[in-house]
DNA sequence: GCGATCTTCTAGCAGTGCTAGAGTCGGAAC
DNA sequence: GTTCCGACTCTAGCACTGCTAGAAGATCGC
């Protein structure tokens, strides 16, 4: 049924959304949001504005939901990969995640904005949640079940550290802390959750 | 040195400029920040357009932050209100500082957005920083401080609740947690802080 | 090579924040 | 009471935004 043409013109049509999602991107995070217009994109790609449409019918805000999940998948890599192995005690434990989603929020902020603050509209936690989202919030919650001392409830305090931690990234990121106070801040979040 | 009339039209003016803050407000929790336009809120004060900048010379983002600042204001009226007498236990405490907290986010969402997502020019933790900011921290701080067991660090402490209330709000309305456990959310994050 | 289909572009709409310059009006001085 | 100046406000317009209709074009199956 598929002719090789089409097969090909499927690749080509795939590989331009994702040429347009990498420009929004990276726009993004060279110059925020506000910089990332429809004309821009159309330029970086080399081709017209409409070809965006085509991508993405509802428009830019579909295409920062498109970084956003992109963000997700790779937080959920990350913070996968920040779990440790038996010998560690709780508080390692809990620092190496922290760390881990610190990192993340740090060396991509438009990235990070668009996963928390730009009004995207995907459902979290419900049936429809992208696997990406839950894969991200297992690795908290799974953290939390293998301390020494598991909190009562692992999935309730897997969503207030992730809060906790988020506030911690929004504050910081909106000049709202005082500065240079970082790591005694990460520390008491840590211990506090740790126990 | 200043005539009656003078005196009248600074008066006026000030009144003037109130009304524009007062119209920004009301829309953007009416209809969102997107909706509130230079356009839209001279219609509101009936006058025209080029008059918000003669108040507002930075434009419509020091009109979002004149919002944000009277946001500062009721929170730190609030937060301070929230503190309970001599015979509460260190729980009933954090619950009522977090309950107030959560209460003025939730009925405010637009002023709260302005306080704390949209980019609004003005440093916190730093000299200039306005009273009402400090007032608001301090609410939390004080909080902390009159515990029975209070905090190692206090203000380092409250730098950290602070984030976890609003990381409980950033997320919960950007729909990122399960829906219904907010009850649990709370009572979890209150017992962090209560030790 | 033909013809239909699918793709892409040009041009334009309605809206945005912001501003230059023209015009009007109030109030002080005589 | 009249004149005149300065402060104030408005009209009109710029460059930009997201988005789309309809024309022009290329491509592919036959």
């Amino acid at each position: 049924m598929t002719t090789p043409a089409a097969a090909r013109r499927a690749r080509e049509l795939e590989e331009r959304r994702e040429r347009i999602v990498a420009a929004a991107r990276a726009l993004a995070e060279e110059q925020g949001w506000e910089a990332v217009t429809t004309r821009r994109l159309a330029d970086a790609i080399e081709y017209s504005q409409p070809v965006l449409y085509g991508h993405f019918p509802q428009g830019r805000s579909e295409i920062v939901t498109a970084v956003a999940l992109a963000g997700f998948a790779e937080m959920a890599a990350a913070l996968s990969a920040s779990a440790l192995g038996p010998e560690a005690t709780d508080v390692e434990r809990i620092r190496s995640l922290v760390t881990a989603y610190l990192d993340i929020a740090r060396r991509n902020p438009a990235t990070y904005d668009a996963m928390f603050l730009l009004p995207v509209a995907v459902p979290f936690a419900s049936e429809e949640t992208p696997a990406v989202m839950r894969e991200a919030f297992e690795a908290i919650a799974g953290t939390l079940r293998r301390l020494d001392v598991p909190p009562p409830a692992p999935e309730t305090t897997a969503e207030v550290l992730w809060g906790a931690v988020h506030g911690l990234v929004a504050l910081e990121r909106a000049n709202r802390y005082s500065p240079g106070n970082h790591t005694d801040r990460v520390e008491t979040l840590v211990r506090l959750f740790a126990h």
